[in-house]
DNA sequence: CAAATATAATAGTATTACTATCATACTCTA
DNA sequence: TAGAGTATGATAGTAATACTATTATATTTG
């Protein structure tokens, strides 16, 4: 990862905190840690007072940044899209040849996350992690459709919309665009999780990957040729 | 629905509940309703304490059919996907043409439940819409692996594994047929929601089902003709 | 009719998800 | 450098959740 990417701060919806997290090291340590707790012990068992504890803070200070643990929740899940988009444009920004860049695109979306580029106080292995099996519950709420009005959403829409817009240009005669890119995008993370915890129900395993069959199902889909 | 399906009990995983719900008037009721109620407040404002006050019945008698809401979703959810087995392998026995069998499991799969055909005491209509907003939740936890040895997610594997054997049927060669399988399962739930909530995410609507796009997207990834 | 069983009613506990208040510490400026 | 403003910490308190336990009251069955 470019040493670039550490001074790069991404921009947050604003109604998703109280007070924005990036404004002090008191909420820098919350993110941090929350991405931490989170990971360890599931977002059900997840409490502003444990965190509290583990970072030596209260727990009337956290509810200082964030009204509750949903939107912290959502709070992450924007940061991790907003991320992956800027990481998504930025791979792909200089490729002219359209199968290219949608091949790219798909790489980017659908790689697992390794390395620890620590992005700020990010740790994106396992905030990779943590949307893998936390993504799910931040929309599957009956709030969602105000929570989407409010825009809580966003970027993850703006990146299917970026996926769709690609296959378009490869394919104009393709009907289902949208429901493709938004396959992917939901279907990575599942195959991941299965990949963990049902190897039964997926061919992903450490030797294939997402990347491949997602790659692949979109070439044959399009009927495009690799390398081509 | 065939009158047929009215008296087929489905034979549930005996873990699922402390007493089974199939065995008296109150169990039943609780199936009923949870499914009703769950559906109305969300799984996450759900508790066993309104279920009660909604039957007339109390908080200490529900807890001798289940021990919490979360073995109450695992019940709901096997009993759906049970039901789901069914329907397939009743409306796919007799097809002999191994795209057509193919299909017709695709068709039966990803199809809108839009008519009540009231199995007993359960609503399936709005059975798949809970299943739609919550299934996620029941194996998105930190005892998923337990919860998978105890073999509560059994149904929803065999479904995976069928698709996944008659995709290898009508193509051999294909190497991801366990994840195709499963992407069409998970896909298809996460496009109705979509569809719902994210119009602007998805291509499926009032005129266009997720049953044409996965549909479309089986038969160009393994290269098969309509009516063929 | 007695015994067994199912359900209801009530009470109680620990935890969660907050809100409110007050004390303290740090910081920035007149 | 005093004094104001802001950030954080400590403590307390409330309503709801997620249960467990006990006892009472129906209902079923043998």
């Amino acid at each position: 990862m470019d040493i670039l990417m550490k001074s790069v701060k991404l921009e947050m919806n604003g109604k998703l905190y109280v007070k924005d997290p990036e404004s002090s090291d008191l909420g820098r340590k919350i993110i941090e840690h929350s991405i931490l707790l989170i990971d360890e012990i599931g977002f059900e068992c997840f409490t502003f007072k444990k965190l509290g504890a583990r970072i030596h803070s209260n727990e009337s200070s956290i509810y200082r940044y964030f009204e509750n643990k949903h939107k912290l929740l959502l709070y992450l899940a924007s940061w991790y899209w907003g991320w992956m988009e800027y990481r998504m444009v930025f791979a792909t920004n200089g490729i002219s040849d359209p199968v290219k860049k949608l091949k790219k695109a798909i790489e980017v979306l659908t790689q697992n996350v390794e390395e620890d580029s620590s992005f700020s106080h990010v740790n994106e292995v396992v905030l990779n992690k943590l949307i893998i099996n936390e993504y799910s519950k931040s929309y599957l709420v009956k709030e969602v459709d105000q929570e989407n009005k409010d825009g809580y959403f966003t970027i993850s829409k703006r990146i299917v919309s970026r996926i769709s817009k690609m296959i378009q240009v490869v394919d104009e005669n393709y009907p289902y665009p949208l429901s493709l890119a938004s396959t992917i995008l939901e279907g990575t993370l599942h195959q991941y999780f299965l990949a963990e915890h049902f190897p039964k129900l997926t061919n992903c395993n450490e030797k294939i990957t997402p990347t491949q069959f997602f790659t692949d199902l979109i070439f044959r889909t399009l009927n495009l040729k690799l390398n081509g």
